[in-house]
DNA sequence: AGCGCGATGTTCGAATTCGAAGCAGTACAC
DNA sequence: GTGTACTGCTTCGAATTCGAACATCGCGCT
């Protein structure tokens, strides 16, 4: 089938290197995002989306796809947000079939609450061990493959080939 | 509390982007191996771990250590592999409390199976836009963060590993 | 030797996650 | 205008995940 199906060494590292990283600083910061304000990780992305938000609100399948989660995870989600007075959703203007999540001023104020705690852990696990140029040059090398990645097979590759015509 | 807690720019889509990066990554990943030889990604991982070990085992502990996952779920996992005839567990015979986890020759085969595969996800996906010398920057860049992420104590309580020689 | 403390793995209950199926609203061809 | 396909979101059931509580074993201390 394949030609040569194996990674240099170098490759290897770097890819295990990459998820090992990730993980171990996915696991420290929601640690700290349970503590401080009682959020999961995802929580917190999705809180920390809307409020970079100009208009405060996303769609609910947009912020599913920029999180890379589940719609109906998101549906989840979402509702425990509401529940917990931190995001509003309502239907959209424009479409009415689209629901519009906006961020209410409980969730920027537990943003703003849990931000620094999250910062500073993403700083001392992370960051600690990078000089200024090392973290330019690791931002200008993600840049690029999380460009790659968005634009390849944007995340349903193979349901129905129906309009394979392109 | 600390003085002004934030990132910039650069260090922020730094993080980002890596957070991005690894999510794309591994929901990709992990759609190749459900369908290609029906295992989850971190079955995949407790397997090469294993594969890779001289002696094709590893103490339960440390595995759920180097996949960063809980005790209890590697219990499942290694429940889960081991009814499909992918591992075997049994007592260590060093200490008696300790199992030990062993990869069995279908789990080799199932492992080289499923590998050429998951390569060619990794390559199509990460290494696609990054030269030989990019990957080899990212490698040298990740690996010190790694090493600083596993020596650094988990902020509060502190389950340290056995207090190593060195 | 006896005792307590730490480490190891498992069980248990609760919370989360996902995919498939279902329900509306919209676009488009005819 | 009507029918069909498609999009956006939610519900539902099943599988996974974690933390806390539990039983056991090993080790150091007296």
């Amino acid at each position: 089938m394949s030609d040569s199906p194996s990674l240099d060494p170098v490759q290897l590292g770097a890819y295990f290197d990459l998820i090992e990283v990730t993980s171990l600083l996915r696991h420290a910061v929601e640690q700290q995002l349970r503590e401080s304000g009682d959020l999961s990780y995802v929580q917190f992305q999705l809180l920390a989306r809307l409020g970079d938000s100009p208009t405060g609100s996303h769609r609910m399948t947009d912020l599913a796809d920029g999180v890379v989660y589940s719609r109906s995870g998101l549906t989840y989600q979402a509702g425990l947000l509401e529940k917990a007075g931190l995001v509003v959703r309502a239907p959209s203007p424009d479409d009415e079939r689209s629901v519009t999540v906006t961020i209410t001023d409980a969730g920027r104020a537990l943003l703003a609450k849990v931000l620094p705690g999250h910062i500073e852990v993403v700083s001392g696990l992370l960051f600690e061990p990078l000089s200024r140029d090392d973290v330019k040059t690791l931002a200008g090398l993600l840049a690029p493959v999380r460009e790659h990645m968005r634009s390849t097979p944007p995340r349903s590759a193979a349901p129905r080939r129906r309009k394979d015509g392109a």
